[in-house]
DNA sequence: GATTGACCTTAACAATGGTTAAGGTTTCAT
DNA sequence: ATGAAACCTTAACCATTGTTAAGGTCAATC
């Protein structure tokens, strides 16, 4: 369907189509609808029909996935743009400020393992029951005489 | 079993024991094992006992995960260290260095999307075919006519 | 009007990282 | 020696993010 001449250029775009220019498998467009992150109306034989806007939304879906963003917030975050008019500039840049701060926050706590990660690498302490990167969660100290062994049980008696 | 007493702080930990020393549920030790990750003899009773070594292997594992390593990439890993001996600190830091520049790398490429997204906050131009976000693997400008009129197909002729 | 490609739905499968349940055995302390 | 707590195995189930298959319909073209 759907020739592309001057005269149907508005013309809805079917999934086919959709698929193509976005770049996402058919597959993932119908999972995409029913997750709700996408909508479509449905041609006189039921075969989905997209209004272009689709295309945003699924390029705006891309970037939230390479984020880390799983598609159930990416859906809430769809939901709160406009319902009645196609969302405009403004709307899309809250969502990138909104996904732009937990970017940030992610990159931060990498960075913070990656410091105390860069400490182990010289002491091999990993291991060991002094080393940052374990004791956050680490409830060795409370359970009996064993737990403060860590550097006596090895035969040769090496600290790692 | 196991009284932890002087004369048996050596003794071979139960499951339980690792469990509760290591933070991470009995399950989860049963799936390490099957995915060969730890590993444990068996009491007479077909029980598993596990080397105190096991502590820091389960350690290391939380750690990988943190940092995001799959499961069976940190097979790997602790596939790599020796067999005949426990570990020893040279060991555990290169296991350190390799995750750290996997680290490294993810934080990098965090790090870039999110000066693309800084961009995008801006001009909201998540949407547009301009954006430094989409392009890369948006194939619009192949496909005919339809495909460049990003600035032109909407009601009110925003440039979103 | 028939063919062919694109489309439809439902359901099952895949990988990842486990948890939960069911039914039976071992270990420990008393 | 017995009862409770911990352990065993197998299998099914959970969420996430889709893909693949089966069986049937629609749309556009020759």
């Amino acid at each position: 369907m759907a020739r592309i001449t001057a005269a149907n250029i508005d013309k809805a775009l079917t999934v086919g189509e959709v698929a193509e220019r976005s770049g996402v498998a058919v597959s993932a467009l119908h999972f995409y609808e029913r997750k709700g992150l996408i909508h479509s109306r449905r041609s006189a034989g039921n075969q989905r029909r997209y209004h272009r806007d689709v295309l945003r939304r699924v390029a705006v879906i891309k970037v939230a996935q390479r984020i880390g963003i799983p598609l159930a917030e990416v859906a809430e975050a769809l939901a709160s743009l406009p319902e009645a008019r196609s969302p405009n500039a403004r709307d899309w840049s809250r969502l990138s400020a909104r996904w732009r701060q937990e970017l940030d926050e992610r990159i931060q706590r990498l960075t913070q393992l990656r410091d105390q990660l860069s400490d182990c690498i010289g002491c091999g302490c990993l291991s060991m029951t002094a080393c940052r990167l374990r004791n956050p969660g680490d409830e060795l100290s409370e359970h009996g005489p064993g737990a403060r062994r860590w550097e006596g049980d090895l035969p040769g008696g090496q600290a790692d």
